[in-house]
DNA sequence: GCACACATGAATGTACACAATTTTTTTCCA
DNA sequence: TGGAAAAAAATTGTGTACATTCATGTGTGC
């Protein structure tokens, strides 16, 4: 029961479908997106999904390598950081412009998010409590006004979502609540040399509580066996 | 004479055509790129194209409307005024991670790329000019070693020539070449503090230079017409 | 038994044909 | 003659067939 859409808007209702997916981590980094398979799931040609693929691989949620298909992006340790610095410095330019236009009415509805956030995670939903954080930011993008950064950040949340599902530390949840509470204290009395800062910091402890050091997330089985491998011929 | 590349990158090398074309403003905001006659140009089926006018139109360097095909962007006032409050904040970041990586042989490389411009705007070759001030600030981000920011800046500058294409003020050089050169200075001394402020205010006196108070670029047309008409009926 | 070469199968890349939509031209009526 | 409706042409959207490439499995020679 695939419920046949009109075929108006095919494509952006299943981009959206395999993008919430990812987003709330039902699919893990390095899962094959395999052209035939995904057609006959939402019953389109390869077309279809071929157009939907490349727009997710231009967002960088997914990776085509050529001739070899589709997977969900697995970011590096290199790319992970790379994406924490430039999500501080894009959140940060977008925290000081919706402190310039917040009004209280927004502000109200930020709050308003926080506690749905919270909601979810009370209840066990992870895969909604990470969507709706995801959300405050965007929203938070939204009130800054300005689409290309929100654009950016977008995509920035999403690959941060990627990370996450990669790097977690056991038994760590991620994001802190009460950062987003004072934050909007900060941005509703339009305090940025408040606000800014404790969002870097936000967004730094984030990361931090990654494993970003451990090891990388496929490839090291490689090397893991090299080791192994070299270590038994020495024995020998 | 299309020159017949080798099968294998077929996209890419008509990716990069295109490209350039709307870079060095030989394409012009607005024009209409149809399947059929660019299909014929590349020697190439409509597939291929399609795949790379999508690619384009990610990047925000093409629009494409809905069973009406692609045409060459032409962004708006608004448009233009977050794209380059975007780049002033995303080249700041670039600048203050470039202070901190610069090395005596990248900043020579800098100040090379900047004697080829001038070469260049001095032979009266505005294209080449225009792309070379692009590729100064790419290789910035490539010394601040960012993918991530890098790949933002590529869609900015992009953006940014077709802007100057729609609102240049006449008569009036955009980019001021001495600006660049104490910039690498700054850079090369690791002096964030001077160099960053530098940047800011470089992009900014770009802006400043554009006409971006007076008009619409093309449906000021409708509107001037919509609001002559209305006065005539007034009248009459 | 091991390594290299080859054959097979499955998946992606491209071209083309047809369907749906938009734009232009033609026609008809007031 | 002007305008609206209808027909025609042109353009984009989608499905499908075929070409090409890569991965896996098999066989042969040493």
């Amino acid at each position: 029961m695939t419920s046949r859409k009109p075929k108006r808007n095919q494509d952006e209702w299943i981009y959206q479908e395999v993008f919430d997916a990812i987003l709330e981590q039902r699919l893990a980094p390095g899962t094959k997106l395999a052209e035939d398979a995904m057609g006959e799931i939402f019953n389109v040609s390869r077309t279809v999904i071929r157009k939907v693929l490349q727009r997710l691989s231009h967002e960088r949620v997914v990776e085509i390598r050529p001739n070899r298909g589709a997977v969900v992006s697995a970011p590096s340790v290199d790319e992970a950081r790379d994406i924490f610095a430039a999500r501080r410095l894009i959140e940060a330019g977008i925290t000081r412009l919706a402190c310039a236009n917040i009004t209280d009415e927004s502000a109200d509805e930020l709050e308003e998010l926080i506690r749905e956030e919270d909601r979810h995670y009370h209840q066990g939903d992870r895969s909604g409590g990470i969507r709706l954080s995801g959300e405050f930011h965007m929203r938070l993008a939204e009130i800054a006004g300005n689409d290309t950064l929100k654009g950016y950040l977008k995509e920035l949340v999403t690959r941060t979502s990627l990370i996450i599902a990669q790097y977690e530390a056991p038994g760590n949840t991620i994001c802190t609540h009460n950062d987003h509470q004072e934050l909007v204290d900060a941005i509703r009395a339009g305090d940025a040399e408040t606000a800014v800062p404790l969002m870097d910091r936000h967004i730094q402890a984030c990361e931090d509580k990654l494993n970003l050091d451990g090891g990388e997330a496929a490839p090291d089985l490689k090397a893991i066996f090299s080791r192994v491998s070299l270590e038994r011929t020495d024995a020998a």
